[in-house]
DNA sequence: TTTTTAATCGAAAACGTTTTCGTAAAATCG
DNA sequence: CGATTTTACGAAAACGTTTTCGATTAAAAA
């Protein structure tokens, strides 16, 4: 019961391999006839080309690599979605691989996905990661790559990002339209460029409104697992220490929730008393009460764009072409709900 | 800039493929002098194993296919999680597809993974699917078929499942043991086994307790995307068809939270007017007011169970041995918290 | 010394496909 | 009708690995 290969076809039907081959791929220098007896024997036996042969003969799999922070969490869920969906269209599959916020573990995937010869990678950089060697490898190796959403500014490849700065700018700069005067911030951690950027934007607006950037009212949080209870905590924290702050944005939505939570517990009104504004826009934000207000983060177009941008790249790649990076900003925006006034 | 090949590594040692395949291998008849040379030569000249190669000649790939409803959801991503963290201990890949519950693109999907030729696959059933043939076709087929928590009852191979009706049964009997005299029932669509079991669950504890069973008194949803609304919506309802229910058993947590949200709105008090006990320990759950009671349902172990046994399968497959299907149930538990008395 | 055994190595086939190049027969043309 | 083109097919090499089965040599035993 083994499966049949074009030698099967072959012999029921007395002709070569070759032919064979070539019927099914409708080369014309086959005959329609024996085109269409080579199409219904194929059929019957039920035929299905050897990927493994395939992928030998022309060096390609159709398979591309992911490699992801966390696959549980509604961002991340939304961009590998897009992707899948585009690579899908495009007759590509997807092997998905976390990387655990842990650059030892990036690596060590990323050697797994190139012992594999995966077409090409697409990745979302760990927090932990701040030595770009081994993806600059994969550069020269000349598998192309995508880097999207946490990128390494310093890595020559192609890049699908929001402008953070922007967003985080626009975020804060709500706020203290909204009257606002003293505005925290409860950043993400330290290494990941996206929340360096975040924090940018906030301290920028400050500053561009003639307020007082006061990096004690900067609170650090990991955005892991426990993002909800970070939310509480130093919603607890920010009470105690700094009794005049009137409004926070918030790196994540999740931590936003925890603090609304934390705010809503211990009866400070928001948004009459701390306004607050959080980031990605996940479903759950227009659930609670009140409602976030927050910046919208395109997760499924960012997976969408990223595999077109690498879909692009292989492509270029096989036809021995130069690839040229570029760098893909999608537009977020601010969704204002009742956490601020 | 071509990866360097056996042939390579043969040609600067100038000693054959063969010999070196099989250092790189330790094979006993291969002196050690010389395995040690092939080895060094191997890392100068940045040898790896051409997997297509090796493919094919193996006629394995090290890859697993996975098909899911849906990627963007908290439940089914911790089962990802927990199949990639275990297939890579074993040294297996996983490539994702999803249905988006949709019954074609299942038998869709499922025929990517055949002409890939991925070594097992693993699968949760779409809400459409009430055929089974291309589930049957792929275990004549000889490829491992694992499924888990969607699964059909009707077809021969393996699954990973908790009791659905057994949970069901104490999240409701917790309901009546706390005070409820009369229980209404948010279920899921119509054709999952898991929604009808939970149905059946609810049921029978109703009628083990002497209560009656009250058709009008169960909303049926869809559990998608729209399941914080729905959950919203059937409370609403509820509240105007039904002044006199004081417990609801919901099938999921998030329409649960919805539903929560509804009757906090409203001003009905819950758990003192209405009990809630949902389905599946979402995060979230424990972070809303007031918090969730639930039963517990274990993705991630479910994911990892999940591939535990298709690895005995591929392994089993391997040896022409006969796969004995098993039907493995991990236990779910009741978390009780503020929203049952 | 001859025979046996162990230690190393290699030739070659196989996995199933794709593609180049060549050839024979049939069709077209002058 | 001969020359040329077109049509239809196939032989064979190649992709890079694994593995079987001999073959060769050196060491050990007789």
């Amino acid at each position: 019961m083994k499966p049949a290969t074009l030698k099967d076809i072959a012999e029921t039907l007395n002709i070569s391999i070759t032919t064979v081959s070539k019927a099914l791929k409708d080369y014309p220098d086959v005959s329609k006839k024996t085109r269409k007896l080579v199409r219904e024997t194929a059929v019957t036996l039920n035929y299905k080309p050897n990927a493994f042969a395939v992928n030998l003969r022309t060096k390609e799999s159709k398979t591309i690599g992911l490699i992801i922070p966390e696959i549980v969490h509604h961002f991340f869920s939304s961009v590998i979605k897009g992707i899948i969906s585009q690579a899908e269209k495009k007759g590509y599959l997807v092997i998905i691989l976390q990387s655990n916020e842990s650059y030892e573990l990036e690596k060590k995937q990323l050697d797994l996905l190139l012992n594999k010869r995966v077409d090409g990678i697409l990745i979302s950089l760990a927090n932990g990661t701040s030595d770009f060697k081994h993806l600059n490898d994969i550069i020269e190796n000349g598998t192309p790559l995508v880097m999207f959403d946490k990128i390494a500014k310093l890595v020559n490849c192609s890049k699908v990002v929001i402008d953070d700065r922007k967003a985080a700018y626009i975020a804060t700069q709500h706020l203290i339209d909204t009257g606002c005067k003293r505005v925290a911030h409860f950043r993400g951690p330290l290494l990941p460029q996206n929340s360096i950027d975040r924090f940018l934007g906030y301290k920028k607006a400050l500053l561009d409104n003639g307020l007082e950037y006061d990096p004690s009212l900067v609170y650090t949080c990991a955005c892991d697992d426990m993002s909800f209870n970070e939310g509480k905590v130093n919603a607890a924290k920010l009470l105690a220490e700094h009794k005049d702050v009137d409004g926070i944005f918030i790196n994540t939505d999740m931590v936003a929730i925890g603090a609304i939570t934390e705010f809503n517990k211990r009866g400070v009104k928001v948004p009459d008393d701390i306004s607050i504004v959080g980031f990605s826009n996940w479903f759950m934000s227009s659930a609670i009460t009140p409602s976030l207000t927050t910046i919208d983060q395109p997760g499924f177009k960012m997976g969408k764009m990223a595999f077109k941008q690498l879909y692009k790249e292989l492509k270029a790649n096989k036809n021995n072409k130069v690839i040229h990076p570029k760098i893909i900003e999608l537009e977020t925006s601010l969704v204002k709900r009742n956490s601020t006034k």
